[in-house]
DNA sequence: TTTTAGATCGTCT
DNA sequence: GACGATCTAAAAA
């Protein structure tokens, strides 16, 4: 399935894009361990996926953003799978997501966290020179600064340049559990969609959403 | 160590 | 006009 090189430096679509047209849920596992690449004109910054979180189609999980249907927003999750589903929200934040399932189905795996495995010093000169190494990439927010993605790469084939996808194959060593920042149905323990690598410290913390932790008047 | 508030703007109602 | 698939600094415990 992997089109393996011996300059495997230079290969950017070593995955089979058959892999995507499936369940988030069976596809997270073969994400986690992945690594993930970037280029731009200051280099190249590649993360392996410690955390991702699943995020099905129109009208089976109310968490997600497809629940109510098609948007401008998220055409995108709509479309053919492989790509880059990048939103902005809270004002400051972008969010990357890997589209799964065949074009015209919508459902996603959040990229939530990795480890930083190449290009350290361009991750840190755009987090910032006190960030330590766990934390260049550790969070939906610090991963797509780190990477340098924004809403210019809505949509990006992750098989083509200036990205690439190294699928290293099924990680049967992981977790799952309650996503998070999720308010009503869809965040409690109800759907476990959130997957990541055991004793990682790039996955991030759990933290209850803001609105759960307060007394209930 | 844990919890809280504030920042900030695109998208949808 | 309201509200986020969040992050960080700073306060509280």
């Amino acid at each position: 399935m992997t089109a393996t090189g011996s300059n495997g430096e230079e290969m950017n679509a070593t995955f089979n894009v058959e892999l995507f047209n499936r369940s988030p849920l069976l596809v997270a596992p073969y994400l986690l361990g992945s690594v993930i690449s970037r280029d731009s004109d200051e280099g190249r910054v590649s993360v392996r996926i410690t955390e991702v979180e699943a995020y099905l189609g129109v009208g089976e999980d109310p968490g997600a953003h497809a629940h109510r249907g098609k948007t401008r927003r998220n055409s995108t999750l709509f479309g053919p799978p492989a790509h880059l589903y990048v939103y902005f929200t809270y004002g400051m934040h972008h969010c990357a997501n890997v589209v799964c399932q065949p074009d015209g189905t919508a459902s996603g795996l959040l990229l939530r966290g990795g480890e930083v495995v190449e290009g350290i010093e361009l991750a840190r000169s755009r987090r910032g020179p006190r960030v330590s190494d766990r934390n260049l990439a550790r969070g939906p927010g610090c991963l797509t600064v780190a990477m340098g993605i924004d809403l210019a790469d809505n949509g990006s084939d992750l098989s083509k340049l200036p990205f690439a996808l190294n699928v290293t194959g099924d990680t049967s060593d992981y977790l799952s559990g309650p996503r998070t920042g999720i308010n009503g149905p869809g965040g409690t323990e109800e759907y476990l969609f959130r997957f990541w690598i055991p004793n990682e410290p790039t996955v991030s913390a759990y933290k209850r959403h803001p609105k759960l932790a307060r007394p209930i008047a």
